[in-house]
DNA sequence: ACTTTCTATGATCATTTATGATTAAAATGC
DNA sequence: GCATTTTAATCATAAATGATCATAGAAAGT
């Protein structure tokens, strides 16, 4: 133990190139300048990561930086490494005080998506004592394999390219259900709304809405503001918001008018 | 328990990866540097320990580090996995030959059973385009990634020790169902009918049953002759039987006067 | 009790991978 | 057209990895 290396805050790749995602994410399109600065690595290491992050089909290379890409094209398929870096510690980070909301004996509806999945891991871990509803295949699965969660798969067709269900039986079940919690993540929300990119699933998350005592929507920064077409649901006083980081101010006052809480959870820092 | 060891320090290696699980889960990556200084153990060994928990599908080992693993692909309870080694080359020889029995178009119910688990794997194999039901996850998941299948699960409670569904909404939707050809894979096969252990499972199968064009009844040479309480339904005339030894004499020509086809699959040798 | 195995660990080293510097080619702007 | 910026390619260096080996401690057999 005779050399000491000072190197303790060194970032691997995968994190560096999840932060680029990140910060593409954020800002729409970025320079490899602002990159290379912002991420302290070399111009060429920046273009490396461009180039890997692009060829996944997360983004679209440019010259001198590059942009979020429009068309989320439906045949990309990400690889797991690649998939797996897209905000891991925010949704890590609002799964973690989604889950710390449940308490033992309650009902509760998983909806299908990535950051309700985080919850839906953390209350396994935590060993809750639920009923869980789920819709998502990998939810259930995940919800299956806690020996003290009661499971109800809501049923129906499977959407292409992912894991989710829609359709009957589910959606006719759902309207007969009646749950303590739904944890719903979404797609875009607006000033008043909770909105989906296609009509059978936002159907899916007015029915869990609707289902809920008390609904609680998962939504990491990006989605405030975003654009989708199908309204699932309006905002209706007790909703909560669980997101990492805070809407505009406009889209705020909004919703706190309309007397939903926003709860941020707090990120692991790098 | 005469010695009492002293060395509090020394955590066992369980203890260990059971902590580095943690704290990937808690911050999305971390690098085997960070990982070493924490648990305090050399480099070698923290590789180690990232190998064998990626093994087991947990995380997803980078260069320099880990990251959770978020597309959890089929990570099936080690029970389940020693479950499905029993008799593998049999069950899947049964899968191969029933799943000859499809054709493109077709509209197929995939029973819960590791056996019929192996025809639902060779129909993705095959790229067979179909339109399948399901009642269990592990065979819900395997058919998600076949690109040409039009998935619909049939939703329920989910039995407890397996990954099948019975009971609400799946009940109902399998009596308005009406589709080629059920695989149903069975505990127990009697001179007239197939029995199963438990009654809401007898239920199901025999709303499979009844939904089908063409009843084709998966099963190995063991399930003949067995006991179980719950009768699921009568064999009738054009059901099959897709099995690898044949039944008792007794057991055949009784089966055989009811019009029913015993097809043996032929088992792979070693 | 003693010895033998076996596993876990740490150290060493060859190989692979990631990074940064350099430079020529290509693209952009004027 | 030219000047400037951005890029792709190459190379050298540094880091990370996997493999192998030796050792220490635990478990098991005698």
């Amino acid at each position: 133990m005779t050399t000491f290396t000072q190197k303790s805050s060194h970032i691997i790749p995968v994190q560096r190139r999840s932060r680029i995602i990140e910060l593409i994410r954020l800002k729409g399109f970025i320079s490899v300048q602002e990159l290379s600065e912002t991420v302290c690595v070399s111009l060429p290491t920046i273009r490396r990561d461009l180039a890997s992050i692009a060829k996944s089909g997360i983004i679209q290379r440019s010259h001198g930086g590059a942009t979020l890409k429009t068309n989320q094209g439906t045949t990309f398929e990400p690889d797991y490494q690649t998939a797996a870096l897209i905000a891991q510690r925010e949704k890590a980070a609002i799964g973690r005080l989604a889950a710390s909301r449940l308490n033992n004996n309650q009902s509760v509806i998983f909806d299908s998506s990535s950051t309700v999945y985080e919850a839906a891991r953390q209350a396994v871990e935590n060993n809750l004592v639920l009923t869980a509803v789920t819709n998502d295949l990998r939810i259930a699965e995940l919800l299956a394999s806690g020996p003290s969660i009661n499971l109800l798969v809501s049923g129906g067709s499977l959407r292409q390219g992912s894991y989710s269900l829609f359709g009957e039986p589910g959606t006719s079940f759902l309207q007969n259900l009646h749950v303590d919690i739904a944890f719903i993540g979404i797609h875009a929300i607006t000033k008043t709304a909770c909105c989906d990119t296609s009509l059978e699933v936002a159907y899916i998350k007015r029915y869990m809405a609707m289902a809920a005592e008390k609904v609680i929507v998962l939504a990491d920064g990006s989605k405030f503001g975003a654009v989708a077409f199908f309204n699932a649901f309006e905002f209706e006083k007790s909703f909560e918001i669980i997101t990492d980081s805070p809407p505009s101010p406009a889209i705020r006052r909004s919703l706190e008018k309309k007397g939903v809480t926003i709860t941020l959870a707090p990120v692991e820092k790098y």
